[in-house]
DNA sequence: GCCGTTTTCGGCCCGACTGTTTTCAGTCG
């Protein structure tokens, strides 16, 4: 039983309580205790063995606390077996259908007795909705336009296209004279792995412009909503967009705002009372009196708060560095100096070992690692150790062509599903540079995956575990790693953890990156690429490593060659 | 259901938009 899972009980769980109308604070306490769960890098599973106390962590009771070690000692929640036998799973679904929530479906429910999406699309048709109270045409309506969308609903976008999307937005509104400040906000501003919707924030003397420019851009498929300040869009790719427009002294009260996390802007509001302040998208007020408004960093001095990197404001660790009286300078692009991770022609890639260490000088980079797949991978075209020998003699050729640039002779060698090495020994001590990694057998159990990575971690010849959980964003989780236990053997070895930039694997993620840190291990931002565009993930990398709160003290490609040479074994 | 150095009971962020209302509830972020 992982944390996800555990969360996700708790999840659901909320989502039938509120159709049961229970009180919603107590609603709020379940998504808090699940957001608190999924969000911790130790395992509850294994904290419950160990007789820990729960009720240190924030949001979690003495109740919670019992539900924790119920779910983790029966694999089941009773009162949640108990909820779903009295609402189907069909009632369920309605949540997703936009606008409508929880009240409503538990109206569906209990005074017309629908207990799923067709039954209640065939009473919307038949105009029964609209017979009965407090609902009207309109209504039924929208529940027919929308209720297709319900299967759709709830898929998340990666953050590659979410920031795609919203910078040719952002962009185009700018074009307008009216327009003086535009940004996106939300969770792409935060650089989410994933993002729900986009928000888009806009300040202009003419909003009606504003809003049409929007509603003509090519990328948008339909207007949803609009009133005098907000429009809400469909774009052609199916991701809704919110703009809002607001008056230029309002700028970074309302990007503060819109920027969230909402968990992040329930602990500021609240310090904002504490304070005698109110604050809301329009600025920060004492009685009637704005007393900031116009810039982020104003409105967080008017609460005594230094300014905070969106990427930070999840309400994880944000404010423990407030509370130790310094934020972090997270670490950014431009500190990297070097990328261990890539793939030329040899094996899978597009790029030959000249293109992409051209490629790579090009960007700035001072050192590459080539690192091909191992031979397990035959579907890669994947090297063996004759081959492996032949390609590193290449690359030893390509170094004598280009100066400015280090290449290393890597690998990235498989760790195959019995728990040994896809290549010799002999051979990877002739590496500069190995990556171990889990391409097969994720679905394998903890015993069997732990027993593999704690192989890799204990070679001497390993200096990193690459992807080290093997998920791909919304299509598959990782393999049930225990990462405290993986992450401590890595701190014991002297092995490194990569944070892989692509943006479906973002592996590690920003929960398990902030734990290697505090663990002391060397962690590395690698691009994975397979031609020489591939480098422009890299940005997708730092972002997670700057959710995670990383310097640049903390990312040991930001060091010299020089200095990372030391690192080596 | 959680929380607390004004509180162990009574709070729990705040506002826009829509639809069905004649002043507000539901939904959403």
């Amino acid at each position: 039983m992982n944390n996800e899972k555990i969360g996700a009980i708790f999840d659901e769980l909320a989502d039938l309580l509120e159709i049961s109308e229970a009180n919603p604070f107590r609603v709020r306490a379940y998504r808090n205790a699940s957001r608190t769960i999924s969000s911790t890098a130790d395992s509850f599973a294994t904290m419950v063995k160990d007789g820990i106390d729960l009720t240190q962590f924030q949001g979690i009771g003495k109740d919670l606390a019992r539900q924790i070690v119920e779910v983790v000692e029966t694999n089941k929640h009773s009162q949640l077996v108990e909820l779903k036998q009295q609402i189907p799973q069909g009632v369920v679904d309605m949540l997703r259908i936009p606008g409508v929530g929880p009240k409503k479906v538990a109206i569906f429910f209990n005074k017309l007795h629908l207990k799923s999406l067709d039954q209640l699309k065939a009473a919307a048709e038949a105009g029964q909705l609209a017979a009965f109270k407090g609902f009207g045409k309109k209504t039924e309506q929208s529940i027919l336009q929308n209720i297709d969308m319900a299967a759709e609903a709830g898929k998340r976008i990666s953050i590659a296209a979410a920031r795609t999307a919203a910078d040719a937005i952002v962009n185009d509104l700018l074009k307008l004279d009216s327009v003086a400040h535009a940004s996106v906000a939300g969770s792409c501003r935060r650089r989410k792995e994933t993002c729900g919707d986009l928000d888009v924030l806009a300040t202009s003397s003419d909003p009606e412009a504003a809003m049409d420019r929007l509603a003509a851009n090519e990328l948008v498929d339909s207007v949803l909503l609009r009133g005098g300040t907000k429009q809400r869009v469909r774009l052609k790719s199916g991701v809704e967009l919110d703009l809002r427009v607001v008056p230029d002294e309002s700028y970074g009260a309302a990007l503060q705002y819109f920027t969230g996390s909402k968990e992040h802007n329930v602990v500021v509001r609240q310090r904002a009372k504490d304070l005698g302040l109110k604050v809301n998208e329009y600025g920060v007020f004492r009685g009637e009196e704005r007393i900031a408004g116009a810039t982020e960093e104003d409105v967080y001095a008017a609460m005594d708060l230094p300014w905070i990197p969106p990427e930070l404001r999840e309400n994880r660790l944000e404010f423990s560095y407030v509370d130790s009286g310094k934020i972090p300078r997270l670490v950014e692009s431009g500190d990297i100096k070097g990328d261990l991770h890539m793939h030329t022609t040899a094996s899978d890639g597009a790029g030959t070992i000249l293109e992409m260490a051209e490629a790579a000088k090009q960007r700035g980079l001072k050192y590459i690692a080539i690192t091909e797949h191992s031979k397990r991978v035959s579907m890669a075209n994947g090297l063996d150790a004759d081959r492996l020998r032949t390609h590193w003699a290449e690359i030893r050729e390509v170094r004598k062509k280009i100066s400015g640039i280090e290449i290393l002779c890597g690998i990235e060698c498989d760790i195959l599903e019995d728990a040994t090495m896809d290549l010799d020994d002999n051979v990877l001590e002739e590496a500069d540079w190995v990556i171990a990694v889990l391409h097969y057998g994720l679905q394998q159990p903890r015993e069997q995956i732990m027993k593999r990575l704690l192989t890799a971690i204990k070679n001497p010849n390993v200096n990193i575990i690459g992807h080290p959980t093997g998920r791909m964003i919304g299509k598959r989780e990782g393999a049930d790693i225990d990462i405290t236990e993986m992450l401590k053997a890595a701190a014991d070895n002297g092995v490194m953890m990569e944070i892989n930039a692509h943006y479906k694997r973002l592996d590690l993620n920003e929960v398990n990156a902030t734990a290697a840190r505090d663990m002391g291990i060397p962690i590395v931002i690698s691009t994975d690429s397979h031609s020489v565009n591939g480098f422009d993930v890299l940005t997708y990398g730092v972002d997670q490593a700057r959710r995670a709160g990383l310097t640049k003290d903390d990312v040991a490609n930001t060091k010299t060659w020089a200095q990372f040479k030391k690192l080596l074994h």
